[in-house]
DNA sequence: CGACTGCCTTGACTTAAGTCAAAAAACCGT
DNA sequence: ACGGTTTTTTGACTTAAGTCAAGGCAGTCG
C-alpha cells in the first residue's frame, strides 16, 4: 500500500470507506509540500478545495485590523482543514499557515463533492467532522465570553492532560506565545497567570513541561472561570 | 398541500428535494408546540433528534457557572437547530429556549440519518448549513477576541441593516438585554455604548428603532473594532 | 566562546468593561 | 388610566487584562 493511501485510510474523514473507494479518493488527492511558516491560504481567498495534513502542523487564525492574531485551531497529521467553503460560501473564513515543514494533501472541490454525493458514508463522516468542529467552537465561545483567562487556561491544561494520558504531567506542544493567542490573550498576561498558578501551587512549570499539582483546584477553576 | 409540507419545502435544508422525498420527510416530522419561555433542551441533554422552527423564535445559549448567559444564536422560522449531536457527540452542546410561542417540527435522529444516507442532495444541504454555521462562529470568535464591544455592536448593526434592506433605518428584533448577551457583554455596557454612539452622531436611537447617521463611521468602527 | 536572535518574564501604567445600586422609562393586564 | 412588573439608563466604583518598555534566559551559529 503506498504511503498516501496509508495516510488517507487513517483519517476519520475516510474512515470506514471500502478499499475501492479509498483508491478513488487517492486518485483525486494532490500532494503539496510546504516549509515552516508558509501561508497556505488567506481569509477571503477563493477556495477550490480543502486539505488534509499528512505530516506537519498548521495554524488556522484570524487577524484583527491592526494585525493582532487570534488562533482558532492548531491541526496536526490526519486533520482536514479548509472544508467550510467547499460546501458554503466559496471563500476561506480564516487564514492558514504551517507551523512546521508540512506535507499536505489537497482535494479539489468538484471532484470531492462528486465523490461525496455518491458515497453516503463519506457524507456522514464529513457531517460528523463539521459537527465536532461546531461543538468545539461552542466551547471556545463559552470560554471567551463567560470565563476569564485563568479559567480558559485551566480548561486547556485539563484538555491537554486528558489528551496526553499521563494524568499529571503535561507538555505544551506549542510556544507560550501561540498558546496565548489560542486562549484569546497576550503573552504577558499568560505569563503572569502561569506565575500566579505556580504561587498558588496549582501547577509547577519548567519551560514547556508542566506538572499538575492540584487537579481538583484546576477543575474548579476551569468550571468557575475565575481565580480564587 | 398541507401546512407542514409547505413549511418543510421552504427550508434551506430540504431545498431542491423532489416532491416524493419531501413527503417522506413530512412523514417523519413530529409537531411540537411551545409557549414562550419554554426550555426545549439543556446543555448536555442526550439528543434523539433535531428541530426546525415552523413558527416563533428560539434562543440557543450557554450558561456560565454563576448563571450568566451568553446567547449564541437567535433563530426564527425555517431555521434548523440542535443538529450537531445528530452527527457527533450525541449530547446537545448548548441550551435552547423559546423566546415566543413557537411551533417546532421535530425530526427523530435515526429516521433522519437514514433519510440523509439515501439522499445525497439532502446530505449536501446539511453540509452547507453546518458550514455556514462554522463560518458564523468564526466571525463570532473573531469579534469576541479581536474587537471591543463598540466594534461588535457596529458589526451587528451593519448586519441588521443589510438584512432588513432599508439601508439606514434598523429595528432591533430583540430586547437590548438579549442583544447585550449576544454581543458577549452586559446591558449596562451596551446602554452606555449606545449613548456614546448617539453623542458621536453615528446613530440615533429611539426605543427599538434606530437610524444610522454615519454609515462610513460605523463601518470603520466595525472593521477596526475600537471607538475613535 | 560570545554575540545574535527569538521567546519569555517582570514592572509600571492605562483602560475597557464588569459590578452594585438606584432611578427612570417602557410595557402590560385589569 | 393605574399599579406593578420588566427593561433600560445612569452613576460610582472595582478589576481583569491590555500596552509599553526593559531585562533575562535560552538556544544557535559563526
Amino acid at each position: 500500500m503506498d504511503k498516501i493511501l496509508q495516510i488517507i485510510s487513517n483519517t476519520s474523514l475516510f474512515n470506514g470507506l471500502p478499499e475501492e473507494q479509498l483508491n478513488v479518493v487517492r486518485r483525486i488527492a494532490v500532494d503539496r509540500f510546504c516549509d515552516k511558516g508558509k501561508t497556505i491560504f488567506l481569509d477571503g481567498d477563493p477556495c477550490d478545495g480543502f486539505y488534509i495534513i499528512a505530516d506537519g502542523r498548521v495554524k488556522i487564525y484570524k487577524l484583527s485590523f491592526d494585525g493582532k492574531e487570534h488562533i482558532l485551531h492548531i491541526y496536526g497529521p490526519g486533520n482536514p482543514f479548509g472544508e467550510v467553503p467547499v460546501f458554503a460560501g466559496k471563500k476561506f473564513p480564516a487564514n492558514a499557515q504551517t507551523l512546521l515543514k508540512s506535507h499536505l494533501l489537497f482535494f479539489p472541490r468538484t471532484a470531492f463533492v462528486d465523490l461525496i454525493s455518491r458515497n453516503p458514508s463519506l457524507a456522514l463522516n464529513m457531517l460528523a467532522i463539521l459537527s465536532m468542529r461546531l461543538r468545539q467552537f461552542t466551547v471556545q465561545i463559552e470560554n471567551l465570553s463567560l470565563k476569564e483567562v485563568p479559567g480558559r487556561l485551566a480548561s486547556y491544561l485539563l484538555y491537554l492532560a486528558e489528551e496526553q494520558g499521563r494524568s499529571d504531567t503535561v507538555a505544551l506542544t506549542i510556544s507560550k506565545g501561540q498558546l496565548a493567542s489560542l486562549l484569546g490573550t497576550v503573552p504577558e498576561t499568560l505569563s503572569r497567570i502561569l506565575a500566579k498558578m505556580n504561587k498558588q501551587r496549582l501547577i509547577e512549570t519548567s519551560g514547556r513541561d508542566l506538572i499538575i499539582l492540584d487537579m481538583d483546584g484546576l477543575e474548579d477553576l476551569a468550571e468557575q472561570g475565575k481565580l480564587q
